[in-house]
DNA sequence: TATCGGATGGAAGTCAGTGTCAAAAGGATG
DNA sequence: CATCCTTTTGACACTGACTTCCATCCGATA
């Protein structure tokens, strides 16, 4: 056992390993898929043929097939580059400031990786079904997004100026993403300007 | 034809009567089911039978399940109401003297119709699925709204200051009435004062 | 009353999602 | 290497939302 553990350690074991790569392939043929045929002319059935695995095991790594598309890594991660940001910065400075790093992190990404996220915010802003769906990931992550900006103002998270304070800053951020209904091809990150601008008009206390 | 307009004009005849009493009637009788063994405890079948049409009549009225709870008049009148504002208000000051228009209205209901639309917004928040889609009639109402903002501000439309400001309402209604998911038997109206609280937060600029 | 067109019911089919069960593979132990 | 336990997988059957199509019915109009 000792020496097990130590491997395991290293490197996440054999069947670890191998669900990541299962999962990895059925999110990239989805992709591939919804980029080719569309993302109702695309069956559950089709993806796992082309993943290579029965349909219910699709159901087991993603519950519905809008998780396909929603699924990704970087909610958290957002969370976490919020949550390390010099205690001085205002909250709103610190989201900007959070913004900024993540925008940093997806440049960096690989090719590859770049495509799988440029199609998955396609089909989340194209695809009714999954946009409406995301916009619950968005209410969720900013939820806990709440208590890092209670801890920031000194205040209870069910404080209704933090509250408020959440409420604006997504709605900001949805309709600053908004026009990527209309332009699939672009990355969200183009937007990242876009929505910077629109925070700062809310830090002005929406100037009309 | 002449006459028959005039008819139609003041009521709108017998087979538009009919469609109406049926799409209120399916309406019904889904909120009352609904309430008695759940929105997934209740099948699209059973409304049907309750409201003695068949299924595919249901679907007729309403194009999916999710449709029976989100339908509602109330996204025009409000648009309507905050248009109907005088002109020298601020759009926020607009906003809130609609919303508490529109409070009245409601106050102003049948205690069959106050039932009806408590059980809505019950459902609309507590089912998910629910949830998610009316989020997306939030945005379209408001996205009508924008433009009646612009006009009232000299801007067009798709001015990212009206964008944010009209982003940042929505963002904070939706939070302002969230604690309707853990309290779905309380009405909506009860959140107006919540709801103006947070906007009044906004007018100043989100302090903390 | 006769006729036209929209509304309805019903049947058959597709697809997402769930539950169950047995076979297969992974990994630990002797 | 052989064995045993656990996890993963595939196959099957089933429910429920939603679509399509066609025969039928009924309100509107002449």
């Amino acid at each position: 056992m000792t020496s097990s553990e130590a491997i395991e350690g290293r490197s996440p074991g054999l069947r670890e390993r191998k669900k990541a790569k299962t999962r990895a392939a059925i999110q990239q043929e989805a992709m591939r898929l919804f980029l080719e045929r569309g993302y109702d002319g695309t069956t559950v059935e089709d993806i796992a043929e082309a993943a290579e695995v029965s349909p219910s095991t699709f159901f087991r790594y993603f519950p519905t097939k809008e998780d396909v598309v929603l699924r990704d890594d970087y909610d958290e991660l957002l969370l976490e580059v919020f949550l390390a940001q010099p205690p001085d910065l205002t909250p709103l400075q610190a989201a900007r400031a959070a913004l900024h790093s993540i925008g940093d992190v997806a440049g960096a990404l690989s090719p590859e990786e770049r495509e799988l996220e440029r199609v998955r915010m396609a089909m989340t802003f194209t695809v009714p079904e999954v946009r409406a769906r995301w916009i619950n990931e968005l209410v969720r992550a900013f939820r806990t997004l709440a208590e890092g900006v209670a801890a920031r103002a000194g205040r209870p998270a069910d404080d209704i100026r933090v509250r408020t304070f959440v409420g604006a800053v997504i709605g900001v951020m949805l309709v600053a993403m908004e026009p990527l209904v209309e332009e699939p091809a672009r990355e969200w990150t183009d937007f990242l300007p876009a929505i910077d601008e629109a925070l700062g008009y809310l830090e002005q206390g929406l100037p009309l």
